[in-house]
DNA sequence: CGGATTACACCTACGTGTAATCCGGTGCTGTAGT
């Protein structure tokens, strides 16, 4: 029987799905044979199911990192419910539990859920390494990207753990993507030769809108309005604490019951308030970022952000959480012009100049590795430089490749680089916002998406005439050369306006007129 | 970057305007103290 078969008669039997569908298969058969996997399935996809039926046909434990013990706690729950042999290793455990959970991670099918920062410890790692795992999961893998640079640093070092544990086979996987983001993962996490899985994006039933507002009150004006125009459940994003309570108490002075989500507010709150919404007794809740990461309530009918985030991957990630039952819902973005100036202070800032060069000084002086969040991003630029290497116990040495001072501006350089690719990934989100052609058109081109023509249903389609089109002198996906950029991408076509993801600056849009006058792009491959 | 708060100048009344300053979002962990 073909490895697609046995996969199939598992999903039946142990899983109860009656068919996969063809992402999840591609993705498990992959791995099932071998071979590392990114795989990009939009919310509901089932991506669990990849990872589980993989692990069940590979020899040895299965490493599963999640980024949240609530997270882990579910899928450990869903396991043990199809029988399946699981166990969590995290700190809200007693060192009793502890220890009986990891040794127990040595049974050889067993799935081990755990969080990124567990892997640091050595004695985890070791008991790991004797169970020779078959299989390292990295769910929500954006979170590579997006919480890596500054915010836990230890994603960042997950290749280099998955080395120090010897699997051989990698998998990753998350719901939201865009081709750079893409590349990050398969760069960090060490992917060679990666099966890749990208799902369709396009969720038609999810109807887009955005409107550009003059303050704070305006924008409460059309959240009450969208609130007592749309039926049923429906989350309320803002940017800061004090705005998603601003946002709150303004529904609740319109009438409405809606609850409150924020990481400042106590652990009980938040429980209460994740309740209320889920039971329904709050029909609304108003909250920060920090909402609705594994929240599976499937009628969610709106998402209303009162504040852009800070790029479109992270929209297209919080207005995923609507319609999950398949049924119409709304995304309706509201933002004033002065919010995308402000949002650059709540994109990541990376890796500082002076911890790189502290932890430079203390490595290249013999020093072992320091503890520490920002530490631990340095010492991962250093070994992005060539300045460092880690060895296979985990510890790093200096590798004498850069001077001190040269690694210093290298990394400062890089950081630069960085910044720039994340205001331009701001610069995208603005892009969306201030759009007047398809807002469909212009979010599944950002994922790499093609999409011929109109969805017919954002608000620009309902209030617009015919689009311009115009000769597009590069075909999208084409890798192009420009003399100011570098090397880059086309992405996407709106109007009489290209972007280009150049690979050291970020996203760039350029006028086709001029491309094709002045000759600003050539074709890559037939550079020198 | 922009907003909210604080500090201070005015120069003589106890208030008002402007300049300086600070702050903004995600969660893991491990340990000390009830």
């Amino acid at each position: 029987m073909g490895a697609a078969a046995t996969i199939e008669r598992l999903a039946r039997e142990r899983l109860g799905f009656a068919q996969l569908r063809a992402g999840q298969l591609q993705a498990a058969v992959a791995a099932t044979d071998g071979r590392d996997v990114l795989a990009v399935l939009p919310t509901g996809g089932g991506k669990s199911a990849i990872y589980e039926l993989a692990g069940m046909l590979r020899e040895g434990p299965t490493v599963v990192v999640s980024p949240l013990i609530a997270l882990q706690d579910d899928q450990l729950a869903h396991l043990r419910a199809a029988g399946l042999p699981a166990i969590v290793l995290n700190s809200h455990q007693s060192a009793r539990e502890h220890a009986a959970a990891l040794a127990a991670s040595c049974g050889p099918d067993t799935f081990v859920f755990l969080s990124p920062e567990q892997l640091s410890n050595a004695e985890t790692r070791e008991v790991l390494q004797r169970a020779r795992p078959g299989l390292f999961v990295v769910d929500e893998a954006h979170l590579i990207s997006q919480w890596g640079r500054d915010f836990r640093s230890e994603y960042l070092r997950l290749g280099a753990q998955a080395d120090a544990l010897g699997v051989p086979v990698r998998m990753a996987l998350t719901a939201t993507a865009a081709p750079p983001v893409r590349n990050e993962i398969v760069r960090r996490l060490g992917l060679r030769d990666p099966e890749v899985v990208i799902g369709d994006f396009d969720r038609s039933h999810i109807s887009l809108a955005a409107r550009r507002v003059r303050d704070e009150s305006d924008k409460h004006r059309w959240l009450t309005s969208t609130a007592a125009e749309l039926g049923g459940a429906g989350i309320v994003y803002a940017a800061t604490h004090a705005r998603a309570e601003a946002a709150r108490s303004a529904l609740e002075e319109a009438g409405e019951s809606a609850t409150l989500y924020h990481a400042g507010l106590s652990a009980r709150a938040r429980r209460d308030a994740m309740a209320a919404f889920l039971d329904g007794s709050a029909r609304i809740v108003a909250a920060t970022v920090a909402f609705g990461m594994g929240i599976d309530k499937p009628d969610v009918r709106w998402i209303v952000h009162v504040d852009p985030p800070a790029s479109l991957d992270a929209y297209y990630q919080e207005i995923g959480r609507a319609g999950r039952d398949d049924e119409p819902a709304h995304a309706r973005l509201l933002y004033r012009a002065e919010d995308f100036g402000a949002a650059v202070h709540l994109t990541s800032r990376g890796v500082s100049r002076r911890s790189v060069a502290r932890v430079a000084t203390l490595l290249a002086s013999g020093g072992g590795v320091p503890e520490g969040r920002e530490a631990t991003a340095a010492v991962v630029r250093l070994v992005d430089l060539g300045a460092a290497a880690w060895d296979a116990d985990g510890a790093v040495r200096w590798t004498g490749a850069l001077s001190l001072a040269a690694a210093v501006e290298e990394s400062d350089a890089e950081t630069k680089r960085e910044n720039d690719v994340e205001r331009s990934r701001l610069e995208m989100m603005r892009r969306y916002a201030e759009h007047i052609g398809c807002r469909r058109s212009f979010l599944l081109t950002y994922f790499g998406q093609g999409y011929a023509g109109t969805c017919g249903t954002c608000d620009n389609d309902r209030t617009t005439t015919a689009p311009v089109t115009i000769a597009e002198p590069f075909a999208v996906g084409a890798r192009v050369v420009s003399e100011r950029w570098g090397e880059g991408t086309v992405q996407r076509y709106d109007g009489d306006q290209v972007t280009v993801l150049f690979d050291e600056h970020g996203y760039r849009d350029l006028l086709v007129p001029l491309v094709v006058e002045r000759g600003l792009l050539r074709d890559a491959r037939s550079a020198d």
